[in-house]
DNA sequence: TTTTATTGATTGATCAGTCAATCAATAATA
DNA sequence: TATTATTGATTGACTGATCAATCAATAAAA
């Protein structure tokens, strides 16, 4: 055989090229000769690997998520109160790596994408539904469930229309101020909660 | 066929032609041709009166953010106290016309052009900045500036958030729902900045 | 006649995807 | 050890399709 096992390390190269092409591209409609020049293959080798482009966009979007999923269980696994677990939610999304600008470029490219593809849209569903319920198991000990439910709506939007307004890079917010807004929003939804309930 | 003054009715109707097939389309890679055709003239018409396809889409583009403006003027007409203006501004950005899903579709197809095209980027820009200052402009007499501005990123962000998570069409959320959970947390973040202030 | 509206036909560029052919590492064989 | 068969890895060249954009020609109004 040749240099075998050259598979997954072609794939991993292609992955990494498409996310920074995309990334400073700023949009899905690359090449496949530009991702894979960028991965110093041959476009044809794109193919043999992944098929189609298509196939090439859906696992790169896999590898965002599933990066995420992986940042999220070490930081939930850092904390140990319900509150805490909160806060480490929000720091994550908002961490460093997922704010880089061809991060950012490329989950809104993905977010387009989903209104065609419906297998992109079943990867983006899954990631609302992920922050949207890992925000609601924490808020639960903290106040009544159908409070909960409403807070995580909120406060999930907020991250994602945080994140997404940083795309525009008009008054680019800090990542601490991201994160602190988050913040005060839900210690705010739950005082006036606290506040109602003993009055 | 030529009458004169076709003009103005030939570029309203391929605006909104254009609006349409990228609404159902779900992404600015529609065909001159499509929306020519939707528009009931030739492909050819098209670039006599827009000169690109680029072009095209800029025009499109400012027709979404006239209408909102529009609308939000109107709104604010009819509101006369800030707090009433507040709930206004956020009726607006929810109102049926801006969550039809083909409008949505075509706002996060533009977000994601915007990478990629300065010009599309200074119009969402503009967009964000005057739904963050008219927020902020009621929010003044309300709470301190300092305050204010806080609040009216987080409402800006929240806003914009359900907007985007409203284009999955996962758990999609009414727009009562969604109006309430924005005027809720304007609500709070006030009440806690009241209670804050006299403790 | 001059101007405006309109189109069919065409061009040139861009790309995704295919394919036949080559390269090189290994394992089996002699 | 030397030879050979096997096969994954890799590419250059090509194809077919798609599109934006152009243009010359025509038809109707002014």
């Amino acid at each position: 055989m040749p240099k075998v096992g050259m598979e997954p390390l072609r794939r991993k190269a292609l992955v990494d090229a498409a996310l920074r092409v995309i990334g400073d591209h700023g949009s899905l409609s690359v090449t496949m000769s530009e991702i894979a020049r960028q991965a110093g293959v041959s476009p044809a080798l794109a193919h043999h690997y992944f098929g189609s482009k298509d196939q090439l966009l859906i696992e790169t979007i896999r590898f965002l998520l599933r990066r995420l999923r992986d940042d999220t269980v070490t930081a939930l696994r850092a904390a140990d109160t319900p509150r805490a677990r909160l806060s480490a939610l929000i720091r994550v999304n908002f961490q460093a790596d997922q704010f880089a600008p061809a991060t950012i470029a490329a989950w809104l490219a993905f977010y387009a994408e989903a209104q065609r593809s419906e297998e992109t849209r079943r990867f983006l569903v899954i990631y609302a539904r992920r922050l949207r319920s890992n925000l609601l198991a924490d808020l639960k000990p903290l106040c009544p469930t159908d409070a909960a439910e409403r807070i995580a709506e909120g406060a999930a939007a907020m991250i994602d229309g945080l994140y997404i307004r940083q795309s525009l890079r008009s008054a680019p917010i800090s990542i601490e101020a991201s994160i602190s807004l988050t913040e005060d929003y839900i210690n705010s939804a739950l005082a006036a909660l606290a506040k109602g309930q003993t009055p």
